[in-house]
Order: structure tokens, then C-alpha cells, then sequence
RNA sequence: CGGGGCGUGGCGCAGCUUGGUAGCGCGUCUGAUUUGGGAUCAGAAGGCCGCAGGUUCAAAUCCUGUCGCCCCGACCA
């Protein structure tokens, strides 16, 4: 393809709507254009990228035995009223009307239209398993869009249902696609982590997030690097400190104390003069209708995620100081376990606590030496707290790290959940009838394709890995008008096609630098230069996207050895 | 939905407080000179200042409403 000929609008300048690097980078590059909040129009460029991105998912799915589907993108709302989810989806959900009045739903996921197809037509274990994939927009109306592509309203989306007979079934489903997942991010060269995640609204008992490490990513992850441990800090359990109940000192007796204008935990450490650990909050959720207090220390920060699944809550939302003030009748600084209004839920850390510190549940005082047990006894002990780097492995005990990833793939055991409300069944062996036993595993394409670049991209502009790049390799005679450099620019360049590979000529009568830049922003793999300097020694420059220097090759070798480094990709 | 900010040529912005013929840089077009990391000179095109009302002799500027966008929060792949 020839630069002068393809649509690919690059920008100096920042456009100052973008706040991450992947969605600066899209747009200056001319990938893409934002067509209205979270909507964004792919150009040329970035549709090569999410091509190439579709096709080895589409090949990963299909060795492990999906096959592909095309299903509506309209649904229509009965179908999510059998599910039950047309309330809870609640606002996330794009809805709309026909003429009639009709009301159906942009699709945000295809368990709905899956199970019913599946439930019309297949009435027997001789036909499981069977799975079901596509690709395609899938809509989410984002309370905020941001960040791009990471956080559109409509997205491309890779979806797989698994049909199975039996848990069994379900197992081998599950353990093909997490396979599958792994080729898929490995062909993509990208450096990426398995980690065990909540399953959340979706549902089902085991659960794992792909994620693109990076440093914007959204995501924290915990991991350990003795073991193969890893997962989503959402996830991730925390050991109790046993090491601090070894060092414990003698219990001392209970005091309160007049602490005036304390609130925080910040207040209580300056003013008392004690260190975060010694120091117990108490935080008051709302959990369907109660109120509930979590105990942690001062310094960890509480996982609503546990607190969630141990309350066994749909909602649970922290309560303001309003709320507090008038059901307890106490401000927020002073908020304790001793003599509470509301059930106690308690980190099973502060069980390892000697003499500590709280609030008394009573304005302007704070108790010291406090004890669990003897002075209060919470409702619950459980694992509440957020990982943090430095705590134990829960499996070798080994010692935490932490990281930060963008999710880009997230795989669900569904069980029975759909096929029961749905009433989608089969007969067994034994002419029984049982619910399918589901599975169900996404891919976000277009978001994989933003998370390449913010993993792979320097101050000139994006660095695509090879396998998803737009094009392979750039040819760039520095001045179009001499004739040597245009005639061996275009004899390269059909050697190049003749090979079978995707070579961009850089064809403008433009200067070099400007070339040079947009080499560089849009981010082809390989360059080839060729200038006056070093075709005089029969020679062409050869620049690698991700390294710095450029090497000398000769001009006989040059396809050679571009072919050379791509065929390792 | 709550809080904050912004809508002025394709992009980035100034002008608004104190109303009076809309400006800068980049990009685009023409010509010339250039040609190894976003050239120089000369010329040109392109904007009913988001939209709708209102105040005024006069509105980008003041007032009201509305739409859109961005950031923080709740939500989430």
C-alpha cells in the first residue's frame, strides 16, 4: 500500500479529550475517530489490527472446538425478562422500541439468545458438548465512558458458550478455553497474567481474568513469583498475621480515653502518638436494608468484594455521615466495635491484635487496649482486607508482589444458572432430564487492541508486536524525487509482497523526518530507509520499531532478512 | 446521578472579567526554494463563536434554558 493512498489521518498535536496513552496514540495515529461518547469509528489502520486480532482468536476457538455463530445485536426483551436480567441489568442496558412498542435491548451479552437457541434444538447428551462462539459489537450504556476504547458503550467483543452434560463436562470446557486463552495471548506476543478472579453478577464458582500487564492498567494484581499464584487483589486472600500473635505482649485493661477533634486514623496515630498497625477502623456499610460494620486495621483497605459474599448482600454501599449521625447517633471519627448498634463484621486480623485502638462509639472518645474476645465478639471473622504487596502467598506462603493489568479476558464457570431459569434441558443416559451445565468466556477484541498499545508504545508513538501490527514492514526513501532511491524502494517493496507479507511505501513527497515520525507513531514493526549515504556502499538502513540503533544491510540481504524476523512471528 | 471544568476553522488554544467588524500556532491549498527526525518564504481557503431563547442600538462576550464533551466518584469487560 502506498502512504499517499491510505486513510490514515495522523495529528501532531494531542487531542484534549484523550487522557491515556493507548487512546492518544489511536487517535493521533488515525486508528480511530470518536463518533459519540464511548462510540468510536475504526479507520483503516485499526480495523487491519483488529482483523488480525479477530483471526487468531477465531483460529484458537475454532482448534478447540467452538464453532462460530452471528447472532442479533437486537434482543428482544422477553427473552431477558425470562433470564430475570431485564431488571437487573438495569440501566447498563441499551433499550429501545419499535413502532409497535416493542421493547428490546442492544445486546451487552449473548447468554439470553444462546441458551434459547440452544434449548430449541439440541435434546440430548449425544449432542454435548457443544460450543458456541462470536464476535461482534456487543453494548454497555457506561454510566461515564472513558479511556477510549478501554471503557466504550459499544465494543467488539468475543464471546464462547460451552454446553456440557454434566460438572465433568464442564471442567473440560473450562480447562480448553483457558488453554485456548493462553495460545491466544502468547500468538499475540503480548506479556499477559492468568489470575483467579471474582465471578461477580455473572455468576457461577470458579472464575479467571487474562490480563495485559501495564501500567495504566486498571486492574491490580497479586502475585507470587515461588509459586504460580496469582489474582485479581478483588480476589486474592489475605493469611492472618500468625507472626504477630507469636511477639504478643500482656493484655492490659481496657480505657477510654477523651480524644476531642479526632476523626481519622491520621488524627488518632499524631495524636496518640501510635502506629497505623495498633490502630482498628470501623467502617458502616448499608447491606439490604441493615447496617453493618467492618473492622479492619488502620491501615488496610476493606475489599467490598469479600464483605459482599460473606454478607451474602445484593447491595451493599458505604454509609455517609448523614446516614451515621442519625441511625447511631455518633460522627464517623468515633465509630467502634465495643457496645454497637449495627452487627460486627471483623478482618481476621484484628483477632492477632493486642491493645489496640478504636473508637468508643461515643463523640470526642477513643478506647485504648482493646482486645477481640474478651471485649467484644464480632458476628463474623473473616478475610475482609485488600491484598497489599509483602503479605504471605495464601498457597506457599512465599512472599506477594503486585502488579498492574488491563482485563482482556475473563472466563466463567455458569453452571446451571440460565439453563435453569431458562428451562433448558436434555436428556441423559438415562432418558433424564437436567439443565445443561454452562460456561461461558469472553474476549474483549477491541480493548485487546487498545491494551497492546499501552503496553507496547514509547514517546514516538506506538510499538505494535508483530503478529497484530496493521502492516509488517515500512519502506522509506528519504527523497522521492531521486530516482535511485524510488526505484529501489519499489523493487523492494513488490519483492516484499511477493512474499506474502504487508509492506507500506512510503511514497510522499514529504520530508524525511515527517516520514520518520509517522513510521514511528503508527508504529510498523519494520522500517527500511533508503538513503543516499548508505546506498552508496549498496547498502539499506534497517530499523526494528522496539530497538533503538539501526543496522546496515546490504541491499541484496534485505529481504531475505526481513523475511527472517518476521517468520519468527 | 453527585461534584468540577470545557464547547471559538481539521487539531491545540487566546479573546469573555470591562459588549462595538473574530485572532494565534499547527494542519490544508497554490507557487518557489528545500530534502536524513514534524523545513523556509510568498500567497490563499476555511468559523452564523455547540444550539435555542432573552437583555441591548449592538452579544463569542451578559442572562435563561438546552445539547454535547472531559475530569473525580458510585458502576464495570
Amino acid at each position: 500500500m502506498k502512504s499517499s493512498e491510505i486513510f490514515n489521518p495522523t495529528l501532531r498535536e494531542v487531542p484534549s479529550e484523550a487522557e491515556i496513552v493507548s487512546h492518544q496514540l489511536l487517535l493521533r495515529g488515525g486508528f480511530i475517530r470518536k463518533t459519540s461518547g464511548g462510540v468510536y469509528s475504526y479507520l483503516p489502520l485499526a480495523f487491519r489490527v483488529l482483523k488480525k486480532i479477530m483471526n487468531i482468536v477465531r483460529e484458537e476457538m475454532d482448534r478447540a472446538g467452538g464453532q462460530e455463530v452471528l447472532m442479533p445485536i437486537i434482543q428482544p426483551a422477553e427473552l431477558w425478562q425470562e433470564s430475570g436480567r431485564w431488571v437487573v441489568y438495569g440501566d447498563e442496558m441499551f433499550r429501545l422500541k419499535d413502532r409497535h412498542n416493542r421493547s428490546f435491548a442492544l445486546g451487552p451479552t449473548h447468554e439470553e439468545i444462546i441458551t434459547t437457541i440452544v434449548k430449541q434444538d439440541v435434546h440430548s447428551y449425544r449432542d454435548l458438548p457443544l460450543l458456541l462462539y462470536q464476535i461482534q459489537n456487543k453494548y454497555r450504556d457506561e454510566i461515564r465512558p472513558r479511556f477510549g476504547l478501554m471503557r466504550g458503550r459499544e465494543f467488539i467483543m468475543k464471546d464462547l458458550y460451552s454446553f456440557d452434560m454434566d460438572e465433568a463436562g464442564l471442567d473440560l470446557s473450562y480447562k480448553k478455553m483457558h488453554e485456548a486463552y493462553k495460545r491466544i495471548f502468547e500468538r499475540m506476543n503480548l506479556k499477559y497474567r492468568v489470575v483467579e478472579a471474582d465471578s461477580g453478577a455473572i455468576g457461577g464458582n470458579e472464575s479467571h481474568e487474562f490480563m495485559v500487564l501495564a501500567s495504566s492498567g486498571e486492574a491490580q494484581i497479586v502475585y507470587c513469583d515461588n509459586c504460580h499464584y496469582a489474582a485479581n487483589v478483588e480476589k486474592a486472600q489475605c493469611q492472618a498475621q500468625e507472626a504477630v500473635k507469636a511477639k504478643s505482649i500482656v493484655v492490659k485493661a481496657l480505657e477510654k480515653i477523651h480524644t476531642p477533634g479526632v476523626r481519622t486514623v491520621d488524627d488518632v496515630m499524631q495524636k496518640l502518638a501510635v502506629p497505623i498497625e495498633s490502630i482498628a477502623k470501623t467502617l458502616i456499610y448499608w447491606a439490604d436494608g441493615e447496617y453493618v460494620g467492618a473492622v479492619i486495621r488502620g491501615d488496610r483497605e476493606l475489599n467490598e468484594i469479600k464483605f459482599k459474599n460473606i454478607l451474602r448482600c445484593n447491595e451493599l454501599v458505604i454509609a455517609d455521615e448523614k446516614q451515621i449521625r442519625e441511625v447511631l447517633g455518633i460522627s464517623v471519627g468515633s465509630l467502634g466495635p465495643i457496645g454497637a448498634k449495627f452487627k460486627v463484621y471483623a478482618d481476621q486480623e484484628i483477632e492477632f491484635m493486642d491493645n489496640f485502638i478504636c473508637g468508643a462509639n461515643e463523640d470526642g472518645y477513643h478506647l485504648i487496649n482493646v482486645n477481640m474476645s474478651r471485649d467484644f465478639v464480632p458476628e463474623t471473622i473473616a478475610d475482609l482486607r485488600n491484598a497489599v504487596k509483602g503479605d504471605s502467598c495464601p498457597v506457599c506462603s512465599a512472599e506477594l508482589d503486585t502488579i498492574r493489568g488491563i482485563e482482556v479476558g475473563h472466563i466463567f464457570k455458569l453452571g446451571t444458572k440460565y439453563s435453569e431459569v431458562m428451562k433448558a434441558s436434555f436428556l441423559d443416559n438415562n432418558g433424564q432430564e437436567k439443565p445443561f451445565i454452562m460456561g461461558c468466556y469472553g474476549i474483549g477484541v477491541s480493548r485487546t487492541m487498545a491494551a497492546a498499545v499501552e503496553q507496547n508504545h514509547d514517546e514516538n508513538g506506538i510499538i505494535w508486536p508483530i503478529p497484530i501490527a496493521p502492516y509488517q514492514v515500512i519502506i522509506v526513501p528519504v527523497n522521492t524525487k531521486k530516482t535511485e532511491q524510488m526505484e529501489l524502494a519499489w523493487s523492494l517493496y513488490h519483492q516484499l509482497l511477493g512474499l506474502g507479507l504487508e509492506v507500506i511505501i512510503d511514497d510522499r513527497d514529504e520530508r524525511a523526518g515527517v516520514k520518520f515520525k509517522d513510521a514511528d507513531l503508527t508504529g510498523i514493526p519494520l522500517r527500511i530507509t533508503i538513503g543516499p549515504k548508505a546506498l552508496q556502499e549498496d547498502k539499506v538502513e534497517l530499523k526494528k520499531r522496539w530497538e533503538k540503533e539501526t543496522v546496515l544491510v546490504a541491499i541484496e540481504n534485505i529481504v531475505e532478512e526481513i523475511n527472517r524476523i518476521l517468520k519468527q512471528y
